[in-house]
RNA sequence: GUCUCCUUCGUCUAGAGGUCUAGGACACCGCCCUUUCACGGCGACAACAUGGGUUCAAAUCCCGUAGGAGACGCCA
């Protein structure tokens, strides 16, 4: 295969689509794969709609997935005198020709032609002008083929054939004398020497009135992969109804790149078995023979399983910086210090990055409340069994989760009663709630004269009552 | 409406005519582990849209039907 170059090219007039993400990371994994370039196009010619601050984060995403691009990046607006300057050349050439047809008459055509149950089409009226009727600008369409078939050889879709019949004079340069996506698309793809066009496969369609744009230039035709779109949970193609969807989005709820980039990889693709797929394996194993025809579901919970397996292989500093951020003022280096002991155990039953911020604020701070149920932990038994946990620590030099652990079986024993009575009460005097990982472990890091203090206050609140 | 594409457990999928009593993963349910919740381990439930062919044999090939999606812009 010659060197392989593929683009992605997104328009800024909006932040990136979880679908659009996909599509990127099959282009960039193609590439990858075939040791290509993975080139980038800003398709920002819709200049009411789109922005910088959109392309900016289109390129931030990307970097956060790790999906990084060769050569500087396209900006396809600065690319327009070339589009209009190939639009002219086809003119000159006979191969596309100035329409004078109103809008409105256009747009009244359709209507009769749908109502009459028949597919519309540009009917060619202008085709043969050979004079420019006055006062009006122009737009300027090609001379599609009319006889004949287009057959496309799709490395998703298989072959795919349409009747040039079925094809209209598509327009290339507007009546302001700016050129369609259509037209663009096709001169910056063969201009970047695009060999392998990756797109959502809601452009299958258009591939067949572009694959006319190559032909009447005279270029190559590129080969094409046009990978299905992603729905949602209803079947309808996911969007902001569905919540979350767009990359910035899932970032936001805590998601892991590594995590979005495996689910995303494996909905629609396959390597046998294989479910957790790392980068390497992933460029090494990427083929679109694998890839499927029919369109997949989002599914958040197999997201979100994938997320809480690669929150376990994070290591802990790196899952530090990822939830330091997250706490309003910030954090002192006792806490901080709390807080990366906590995060070994703590990443284990974390879905996300928002999880694990949170569970972990019992390293943070002393409860400021208790939840409902701590009442049936704070008896006066419990209340005594507590005083008597708290006798021990204070009477040790060095806190140790396994000492600390012998120490209260003990004093259950003692009492005759279960140790999960004594531990739960402990969980809600350091935690205020009876969820947290092991309570002899929070004793440890929380350390003697903060573990005092919260199970102190824990007895003063229910004493009280 | 026209054109194009799609259809295996609830979801993502394995499956390239016999190895399918249809495999894996997530979710759900149950059990074990256990100081709570998780993690982990084990197990259960669960699918070839439908009707015809072709064939000794079809989830796999062909045709029809139904259902779904996309495209049909002087948007991208």
């Amino acid at each position: 295969m010659a060197s392989v170059r593929v683009r992605f090219a997104p328009s800024p007039t909006g932040v990136l689509h979880i679908g659009s993400v996909r599509t990127a990371l099959f282009n960039w994994l193609f590439a990858r794969h075939n040791g290509g370039k993975f080139l980038l196009r800003i398709e920002d010619t819709d200049k009411l709609r789109s922005t910088d601050e959109n392309t900016k984060s289109i390129f931030e995403i990307l970097r956060w997935l790790n999906i990084d691009w060769d050569e500087e990046p396209v900006i396809q607006s600065h690319n327009i005198e070339r589009h209009k300057e190939i639009a002219h050349n086809l003119v000159e050439n006979g191969l596309a020709y100035y329409c004078y047809c109103k809008p409105e008459e256009l747009a009244a055509k359709k209507e009769e032609a749908l109502k009459a149950g028949k597919s519309y089409k540009y009917d060619g009226k202008c085709r043969d002008l050979t004079k420019p009727v006055p006062g009006i600008n122009p737009v300027i369409r090609l001379k599609a083929e009319n006889d004949g078939k287009t057959k496309i050889n799709d490395m998703v879709q298989g072959e795919v054939t349409v009747d040039n019949a079925q094809l209209d004079d598509l327009v290339l340069l507007r009546s302001d004398g700016t050129p369609t996506y259509m037209l663009s698309v096709v001169v910056d793809d063969h201009d970047m020497g695009v060999t392998h066009v990756i797109r959502g496969d809601d452009h299958l369609t258009n591939t067949f009135r572009q694959i006319q744009i190559y032909k009447a230039c005279g270029w190559d035709i590129p080969q094409f992969g046009h990978i299905p779109l992603i729905y949602g949970p209803d079947g309808a193609k996911l969007s902001k109804r569905h919540g979350a969807s767009s990359a910035e989005d899932y970032r936001k709820l805590g998601y892991l790149p590594e995590a979005i980039s495996n689910y995303l990889l494996r909905l629609g693709w396959s390597h046998g078995d294989d479910e957790i797929i790392s980068r390497a394996q992933a460029i090494e194993w990427f083929s679109f023979d694998n890839v499927g025809k029919s369109p997949s579901r989002f599914d958040m919970n197999k997201l979100q399983n994938l997320n809480a397996h690669y929150l376990k292989e994070r290591s802990d500093e790196s899952l530090m910086q990822c939830i330091l951020p997250l706490y309003k003022p910030g954090l002192d280096d006792i806490q901080k210090a709390r807080v990366m002991k906590g995060i070994k155990s703590l990443k284990t039953r974390a879905k996300t990055i928002i999880d694990l911020a949170n569970d972990a604020k019992i390293y943070v701070n002393a409860p400021e409340t208790y939840t409902e149920d701590c009442s049936k932990y704070a008896t006066s038994s419990h209340l005594e069994w507590i005083r008597e946990v708290r006798k021990t620590i204070d009477g040790l030099d060095a806190l140790r989760e396994q000492e600390i652990c012998e120490k209260v079986k003990n004093c259950a024993e003692q009492h005759k009663v279960k140790l999960v009575e004594v531990a739960q009460a402990m969980r809600a005097a350091l935690c205020g709630k009876l969820i947290s990982p092991s309570v002899f472990e929070i004793v440890e890091i929380l350390g003697k004269q903060e573990t005092l203090k919260r199970i102190d206050a824990f007895i003063a609140h229910f004493d009280e009552r």
